[in-house]
DNA sequence: CAGTGAGCGAGCTTCCGCTTGACTT
């Protein structure tokens, strides 16, 4: 082929994937990235007129990459669409033959692949299709049910929220839900009582002389309960700590159980959130970004820019076929056979899941961390480490732990029987663990790894010590940004592009605020939440919204029209908001706002306000009294008068002795001892106070 | 470094998913 042979013109998504598929294809290929989406429903329509068939004019989002890819159909014999495999892909190579009208174009091909494997790409340019309208009619239906929904419930709470419009406030399929749910946990902390409990161990040794072990264990049974021992007071607990104080101490059974632990499935996008969570406490869109960085590629010494890690937003736990050879070659010649499991591929559990891609893994095995190190910064390098030990350990074997128990009869003095009992675990074989160990949840406290003395039945033992600890039930932790990805994820709620961009709206909001990194709900968020929840409880439904998932599929599998579909969806919606718009009561304004433990001057407290320039104090009485006190760090409020009472200090002065009438000497004194200091200056505030209805 | 908010009501904003830069500190 010549120079001057016209090139194939090929289109995918990401132009880090255009690098690499051009690379496979050759020079034959023109491979240019749509970016994403190139069209979109225009800013301000809505779903007025169900009757239109929901005929949405698309507007052109990209049009310099549109006119771009016009040129290069022309000059081309055939366009391949190579977007992704999924309903968003498909219609955004649909979006792409409207837009940049390459219907008229000679041959139109679409090619689909899940990894970008040389191997799968030359296979799917084997065997193009046909555009299928079916996926994209249900992409079409997901958008202009997501915009309905969105702009509506957000004209709902505009209606009913006072500066609800101004503040931007927003409800959406996606973000209410997760709002919700922050909520609703906020409300079980609220009403949570704790419970009073005491835990009973006894600290035991045993008898052989040589060798003398000390070992935990703790109360199993009490005589006359059954089950799990419950002691909620101090009595109770302390009447059985004086029995075991006093009890003979002799094993009664011994039983050892063989554990699998087993190896966990590589990264999708929300584990590797989570995990980065936990393990460095990067938030999810930390982590996006430094994946993103290792999948565009870095620039090592003499070569051009290799990607690191395959595709980092997938909900995928496949590997490509090329992926577990070398995976399997590296952990035998590294650790042994014994170590590999052979290719062992995992079911992806999330029933939403499209698979697009592959899960995210190194694209190289070959390229260990130590090979990298020097080219990564500290934070890529943690990333991708993890990223390539979790690959590798998916392929290993699992670990074997022995897990033994040992119950101990405990015999009072008064000749009541206990039985303490004592747990721990041996790993037998190290399997995955040899490469990688997880960092756990915090949430989830399990510790029962602790070594135990090779014990025989009938041996006695002696008591050390016994403890009574008092202990209180905890509430429900709050959510944090990887718990609520999780939840989303398993309602099948959002997509990998959004989870991290999901806990940015809300934020944005201010419908929830993070305290030691876990969300709170604000007042606005509580009655946002309670406001949908009430009136418009169809898109607060986790099963509803399933239930809307389970349609567009049927969409897609040709079994559902899409403008039906909406129809059926929008008429009782709509319906819905009308009834909602005349029957809600519109929330009062002091719902909105949140108390501070500081004070005003007359005894009204100062609420935490937001400001354009960040949050400060005001008085809950404004306007009528005007004191407002700046937050900045290390800056309190105080009872006392200070230079931090902001706005016009003769206008704040006169409002509050207005609207607080006993704070009025306060203001005297003060005024008296700042008097002569102070230039005399014009007073311009507005003193005009309505008196309050 | 400043200085903020409410309501008034004229004129805007608001959704989810797909994808990167072009900005400034």
């Amino acid at each position: 082929m010549t120079t001057d042979a016209k090139r194939d013109l090929v289109i995918v998504e990401s132009p880090s994937k255009a690098r690499t598929v051009g690379r496979f294809l050759g020079k034959n290929y023109v491979v240019l990235a749509s970016m994403g989406h190139v069209r979109d429903l225009p800013k301000d329509w809505d779903v007025e007129d169900i009757d239109n068939n929901f005929q949405a004019p698309y507007v052109n989002t990209k049009k310099t990459l549109i006119s771009e890819i016009k040129k290069a159909a022309k000059q081309a014999e055939s366009v391949y669409l190579a977007t992704d495999p999924d309903r968003e892909g498909e219609a955004i190579s649909w979006h792409l033959v409207e837009a940049a009208k390459l219907g008229d174009s000679k041959d139109l091909k679409r090619v689909v692949f899940h990894e970008i494997t040389d191997a799968a790409v030359q296979e799917a340019f084997a065997h193009p299709r046909q555009i299928d309208m079916h996926l994209v009619n249900a992409q079409q239906a997901r958008r202009v049910l997501d915009r309905g929904v969105g702009y509506k419930g957000s004209n709902f709470l505009w209606s009913k929220i006072p500066g609800g419009r101004r503040k931007g406030l927003s409800a959406g399929r996606v973000q209410s839900i997760a709002l919700k749910i922050i909520v609703d946990r906020e409300r079980e902390i609220e009403a949570f009582k704790p419970q009073e409990y005491w835990v009973i161990t006894a600290d035991l040794q045993t008898q052989s002389t040589q060798d003398k072990h000390i070992f935990s264990a703790s109360l199993k049974t009490i005589p006359g309960q059954k089950g799990k021992p419950v002691i909620n007071n101090e009595s109770a607990a302390m009447s059985i700590k004086d029995d075991l104080e006093r009890a003979v101490y002799k094993v009664s059974n011994v039983t050892r159980r063989e554990a699998r632990q087993r190896t966990r499935p590589p990264f999708t996008t929300s584990t590797l959130q989570q995990q980065a969570a936990r393990s460095f406490r990067y938030s999810a869109s930390r982590t996006m970004r430094i994946a993103q960085s290792l999948y565009e590629g870095i620039v090592q010494q003499n070569s051009e820019p290799e990607g690191l890690i395959t595709y980092m937003r997938t909900d995928s736990t496949n590997l490509a076929e090329n992926a577990l050879t070398e995976a399997e070659k590296f952990i035998v010649t590294k650790y042994g056979a014994d170590y590999s499991s052979g290719p062992r591929r995992y079911k992806t559990k999330s029933k939403s899941a499209q698979e697009a891609h592959e899960a995210i893994r190194p694209t190289s095995i070959e390229n260990t961390p130590e090979k990298l190190a020097t080219y990564l910064s500290s934070e890529q390098l943690r990333l991708y480490t993890m990223i390539w030990k979790r690959t590798i350990a998916s392929q290993m074997t699992d670990a074997i732990v022995d897990n033994t128990g040992v119950d101990i009869k405990a015999i009072a003095t008064n000749g009541k029987e206990y039985i303490v009992r004592a747990t721990g675990s041996v790993i037998k074989f190290d399997g995955f663990r040899k490469l990688y160990i997880e960092t756990k949840d915090e949430d989830s406290q399990n510790d029962d790894s602790a070594q135990l003395p090779s014990l025989q039945e009938g041996d006695s033992l002696e008591k050390q010590t016994i403890n009574a600890d008092q202990k209180f039930t905890q509430p429900p932790p709050r959510f944090t940004e990887a718990n609520l990805i999780r939840f989303l994820e398993e309602q099948g709620i959002g997509r990998p592009s959004t989870w991290a961009t999901i806990v940015g709206t809300i934020e944005k909001r201010q419908y929830v605020d993070r305290e030691k990194s876990r969300f709170k709900p604000t007042p606005t968020g509580t009655a946002v939440s309670d406001l949908l929840t009430k009136h418009i409880s169809s898109i607060m439904d986790t099963g509803f919204t399933a239930g809307i998932e389970t349609k567009l599929d049927s969409i897609a599998d040709g079994d559902q029209n899409w403008i039906n579909m909406l129809k059926e969806f929008f008429e009782p919606f709509v319906k819905e908001i009308s009834i909602a718009k005349e029957k809600a009561d519109r929330v009062p304004s002091e719902r909105l706002v949140q108390l501070s433990d500081e004070k005003c001057l007359g005894g009204d407290y100062l609420v935490i306000r937001q400001s354009r320039y960040g949050k400060f104090l005001g008085c809950g009485k404004f306007p009528e009294c005007r004191v407002a006190i700046s937050t900045r760090p290390g800056e309190r409020a105080s009872g006392e008068v200070t230079e931090n009472w902001k706005v016009d200090w003769e206008a704040a002065m006169e409002n509050c002795a207005i609207a607080h009438p006993e704070a009025a000497a306060i203001f005297a004194a003060a005024a008296e001892k700042k008097r002569g200091s102070r230039k005399q200056s014009k007073k311009r505030a507005k003193t005009k106070v309505k008196s309050g209805k």
